[in-house]
DNA sequence: TCTGAAAATGTATTAAT
DNA sequence: ATTAATACATTTTCAGA
């Protein structure tokens, strides 16, 4: 089992990575000699080690718009059951819609779930009335409404 | 309509506070020298405006990790309908469990909708048997995995 | 580890509302 | 009076050998 250290698909970090990790989780302008001197390491190493991070995909520094923020009060979970040959071709029609913003294939009774961000209910139910019942081979469709978020933790070190 | 743009839960974004987004959403780190200088206003300027909108919570810059990468594999969305009375109980135990990302109080059958993230389906089902079925309160569970993400869109400007 | 170049920060100043 | 922009001086950070 310890031999999943060395596949190449499962990066495994080292405590300075993972320290590094940390602080940027935090804060992605936080100047690579604070980091270096906070773990006691040089300069260049913080920088390598992040730009390496980065060239493996492991981490991304990136800048992200709360959606609230910018008038994107509700959050709804669309589970669409489609007829089983037209799940492509119904998938394709839906990247393209902008509040369709994450789209997955699951197990379950309805087997693509999406993740969907609307100004308000109004435009909530035109989205569903005007876009995704006017989808071919979408068949039923059940939707949840987010109330309220009680937990939301997606940075991953400790 | 209109007077939606002067209320401060929904802070209106200028063209330039929105160009700045745009170019943080794909490099948090990008220097401030250059942003000012591809839109033709001083690197001051940007500086405020994104030290201002991070002051407003309207923008964040982070790091985040790839789950995949260090070794999450298995991304899993758990139904919940507990006991009404239970809930917030029930809520405050499932914060505490570190496979658990995400909670949210939903419409619908299931009052309660989880985000799981596991190293794979050993972990999963122990996830399960182990830990939310230990959990008193809880009526029934609706787990539905994630086979393949279609779609993953979270910058919001154009 | 060092070093020149680049970027970020602080202060003072001005303009606009 | 408050907010936002600029110019410039100083400090910090970056990226190469």
């Amino acid at each position: 089992m310890e031999d999943i250290k060395n596949n190449s698909w499962c990066h495994e970090l080292d405590e300075i990575d993972r320290q590094i990790v940390i602080f940027l989780e935090k804060n992605a302008r936080m100047p690579f000699t604070k980091i270096a001197e906070k773990l006691g390491v040089s300069e260049r190493t913080v920088r390598i080690r992040v730009a390496q991070m980065q060239e493996d995909g492991i981490l991304s520094l990136v800048g992200v718009v709360n959606p609230i923020k910018v008038g994107l009060n509700v959050q709804t979970f669309v589970h669409l059951s489609v007829q089983p040959n037209r799940i492509e071709e119904v998938v394709s029609q839906l990247k393209e819609m902008e509040e369709v913003r994450w789209i997955a294939l699951t197990t379950g009774e309805y087997p693509l779930m999406l993740d969907v961000l609307t100004r308000d209910y109004d435009d909530l139910s035109d989205f569903v009335m005007n876009k995704l019942n006017k989808i071919e081979g979408v068949d039923r469709t059940n939707v949840v409404n987010v109330l309220k978020k009680m937990k939301s933790r997606f940075n991953f070190m400790r």
